[in-house]
DNA sequence: GAGCTGACTTAGGGATGACATAGCCAGCAC
DNA sequence: GTGCTGGCTATGTCATCCCTAAGTCAGCTC
């Protein structure tokens, strides 16, 4: 009832109504990652899937769908596909993470968190550790300054150009 | 070419061949958040906006769309639907963030850095900063025991049962 | 009571996403 | 060379997403 949880807007975006978010870059990034299938196959990529079959497997979708979003994936730049050969075999190819893919497990992390949180009533089957102190780990907004910051101390103003 | 992304696997999550992601929580968040417009309202909604042709205006997507969204998102409880009346108004309808929809705001801040780090030449239209101390604010993985934890210091594990 | 506005719903259609089934091709194993 | 496996591609169909255009309905304003 009494509780706000919209953003406090600063500056130019005051009112509301006088903009729209153009160059929204939420918007960008659903243009890249735009399925279910899309997030799912860089969970897996996460988790450490490489081969074609094992992404259709465990992702739990059909070849013809994992064809076609492991090319996108390579296209967007988020997966690098490389051949390699093991003693052997003939060559194969597998897909790993870029540093573009591997910079969106904040994404991943924090919609596994709200599903751990709302979605799950064990909260969850999974959880991430900090591999030196064993301690679960979790997302915190943090200021440039050090402060972690509530979602009740956030100002969303228009950015300031590069120095 | 060196750099390995994939997270480490810990205890009976080891090999990964063994099991498959069933109860995957992100895949749970992708079943009440399965759309690009479905995000794209949850933006509007922490941008404070709270009437139905305003999220259909400001989103871009049409009205049955917006109607259809509205309503699953109502229906997951994430908005609240409202009646209200302004004074000599008849009475309209409003939507607003529950609690389980506003946190969802670290999965929403984590694709628009993305966004802004890997999609946008200028860095992003907007910012996020600290009311108290105006510096930008970003998302940071941050142990129990808070200490700042680099994606290569994560582990995987199946979770311990709450105590 | 006629018009307007806000909040929708209905109808029809195109693009995309998903599926299942089947086929193709390269390169070991035999 | 025949078969098998991995990594796809091709075909056809169904469901979903989104669009435009139009209609509905309630309750103000005039």
């Amino acid at each position: 009832m009494g509780i706000e949880h919209a953003l406090h807007m600063t500056g130019s975006l005051e009112p509301r109504g006088a903009w729209t978010a153009e160059r929204c870059t939420i918007a960008k990034a659903l243009e890249v990652i735009p399925t279910r299938s899309a997030f799912l196959i860089l969970r897996e990529a996460f988790y450490g899937t490489t081969r074609f079959d094992d992404f259709a497997a465990r992702v739990g979708i059909s070849e013809p769908v994992t064809a076609a979003r492991l090319r996108e994936l390579v296209d967007n730049g988020l997966l690098h596909r490389e051949d390699y050969r093991e003693p052997g075999q003939r060559t194969r190819q597998r897909y790993r993470l870029t540093e573009k893919g591997a910079e969106l497990l904040p994404a991943l992390v924090a919609l596994m968190h709200w599903g751990d949180r709302w979605l799950d009533d064990r909260g969850g089957p999974v959880e991430l550790r900090h591999r030196g102190c064993g301690e679960p780990v979790g997302l915190e907004l943090r200021c440039a300054a050090g402060h972690a910051v509530g979602s009740e101390e956030l100002d969303l103003a228009r950015r300031r150009p590069a120095s």
